[in-house]
DNA sequence: ATGGTTGCTTAGCAA
């Protein structure tokens, strides 16, 4: 077989209210694996049902109200943990992985940071070091690897709209871009990056005062691989499209197509 | 400019 994986992620904010969004964006789409986050429903009140009756696999790591990552799949999703590895129970659900097509697929909802001043941030950055360290003792840069999800932090000026505007602020600040470039020093690559060197393509618009429509967004959203699955990435794209949609979430969905190979 | 919008839960928090 020839036919590529593609791979997505989307920050749906809220599952419930989005339902009928993700079914369109499977059926339109039609990706192999899509990663979902902040579905803010516990894991008994999913709409599960309406996946596997459509033939598709769902993993979720989730709580009520806040959080939630899910990874939904026509393939069989194996070896599911939630959270971080053998470390202290963390309250908040934004971490799932599992192995799919013989990607071990790691989806991530970082945690947003609200101020840079806050607890929140302390929070986050403590969070994104923890997930560097999940990296380092629980996964190999030899292996196909797959990190994705919301990462809440723009790379370079290159993810932001107005660059002066976001300078230092939470997204975008230097300790938040230096967490996440550890991940890409342990061995990542940002699959964007690949095929894209311009600026002015976002993952993400502010609800408030028509950031959509009128281009104010950040790229915040991601798909970062291992070496072995860099080299069979064909193309990755944001898909602005269900941004436009009736009632959106504030994320469009991002897509990578991987041609296979890179199994052992 | 500390606003603005959306979702969950029901006035306030989180994003």
């Amino acid at each position: 077989m020839h036919t590529p994986i593609a791979i997505a992620t989307w920050n749906v904010n809220s599952l419930r209210s989005r339902l009928q969004h993700v079914h369109r964006f499977l059926r339109e789409a039609s990706p192999d694996v899509l990663c979902l986050q902040e579905l803010k429903c516990a894991d008994k009140d999913l709409p599960a049902e309406s996946f596997r009756a459509r033939g598709y696999h769902l993993a979720s790591a989730c709580q009520k109200t806040y959080n939630g990552v899910a990874i939904v799949s026509p393939w069989e999703l194996t070896d599911v943990s939630t959270g971080f590895s053998g470390g202290e129970d963390d309250p908040q659900a934004r971490l799932i992985a599992a192995t799919v097509c013989g990607i071990r697929v790691i989806n991530v909802y970082v945690p947003n940071g609200d101020q840079v001043d806050s607890d929140k941030y302390a929070y986050k950055l403590d969070w994104m070091a923890r997930l560097r360290n999940e990296l380092k003792h629980h996964h190999a840069p030899a292996l196909p690897t797959l990190l994705c999800g919301d990462f809440n932090v723009a790379m370079d000026d290159r993810d932001v709209y107005d660059p002066p505007a976001w300078a230092g602020r939470v997204l975008c600040s230097d300790p938040e871009r230096a967490a996440a470039r550890a991940w890409l020093e342990w061995g990542l690559e940002d699959v964007f990056r690949i095929h894209h060197n311009e600026g002015g393509i976002y993952s993400w618009w502010d609800y408030r005062g028509g950031g959509f429509e009128a281009g104010r967004g950040l790229r915040i959203d991601h798909i970062w691989v291992t070496p072995p699955l860099a080299a069979r990435c064909a193309t990755c794209d944001v898909l602005p499209e269900p941004r436009g949609w009736e009632k959106p979430s504030d994320h469009a969905p991002v897509m990578a197509l991987f041609e296979p190979g890179w199994k052992p």
